[in-house]
DNA sequence: TATAAATAGGATAATATTATCCGAAATAAA
DNA sequence: TTTATTTCGGATAATATTATCCTATTTATA
């Protein structure tokens, strides 16, 4: 469903809220070892998270990766999968037709219109805060 | 979402049927033509296909790929994406995980459920008649 | 200002996926 | 039985993804 790349920056993302919330930077190697990632290609998914302004970096001593405490409410899951996977995994045709629409649609279009639909409206209403909070209360995990 | 070698195997798929429906085997090479997919690639899918009973292979002259005209209304989407990517596609947990289940749960797991079900609920209620049917008659297009 | 601690980013390697090529095996028909 | 046709399957290549390594740059503090 979604790329590695995409798996490591939901997870360092989730661990670097409940962090941010505690009003602690976190290193590469912390969210790493927190998240069971490879450390230096994390480090490359934060940088493009960085990019894209989801999450916060500060250089030198002392510094680390952070989220502005006022936005993790805000952040919405979809914008983390943005960031790494692009858009495709609800734009791109199921059938990887160049272009396929409601004129022209592959087979399986209109089947898959519903699941997409689904997983883009679970992406676009899933708030970083509520999967930070979760993990927070040992709802859920970040590892096994 | 799917693999180029799903995607592949879906669109291959239908085209045998259509033309089974019409007692023609058909070649990789045809067949690749007619899918838009290279076609040696598309030959070893095809291969995966016949390993998996999906499709019927005849060896030699007057050979070529088939499906038992009686079969096609009783094929599932969910058996062809099986054969070709597994079933991780709604078995794997979203963030990897190797342990993710409803005592250990990864961050997203509940709100991935839904949408996974959803898929899975439709690849195994969507027929490879009812996709061919929709190509022969036009409504829908295995190629650009 | 010097130093230590951090992220940034380029280069490279390992692995998985996608794609190609070619000879072997099977089979229908001449 | 020979020949032409066709799938099968192993070897290899190209590309994308995942992962590692090393140096440059930035910055807080002593």
């Amino acid at each position: 469903m979604f790329s590695k790349a995409c798996e490591y920056g939901i997870k360092a993302t989730i661990f670097i809220a409940i962090n941010s919330l505690d009003s602690r930077r976190v290193s590469p190697k912390e969210i790493a070892e927190e998240i069971n990632s490879p450390q230096a290609f994390t480090a490359k998914i934060l940088q493009a998270l960085v990019r894209h302004k989801i999450i916060n970096s500060v250089k030198g001593a002392y510094g680390g990766f952070e989220i502005d405490k006022k936005e993790i409410a805000s952040i919405k899951l979809s914008q983390i999968v943005n960031a790494i996977d692009g858009d495709k995994i609800y734009k791109g045709c199921g059938l990887g037709l160049e272009i396929c629409d409601e004129n022209h649609p592959c087979p399986v279009h209109d089947n898959f219109k519903e699941v997409r639909e689904g997983l883009k409206f679970m992406l676009e209403n899933t708030s970083l805060e509520e999967l930070a909070m979760n993990i927070q209360s040992g709802v859920s995990f970040l590892k096994v």
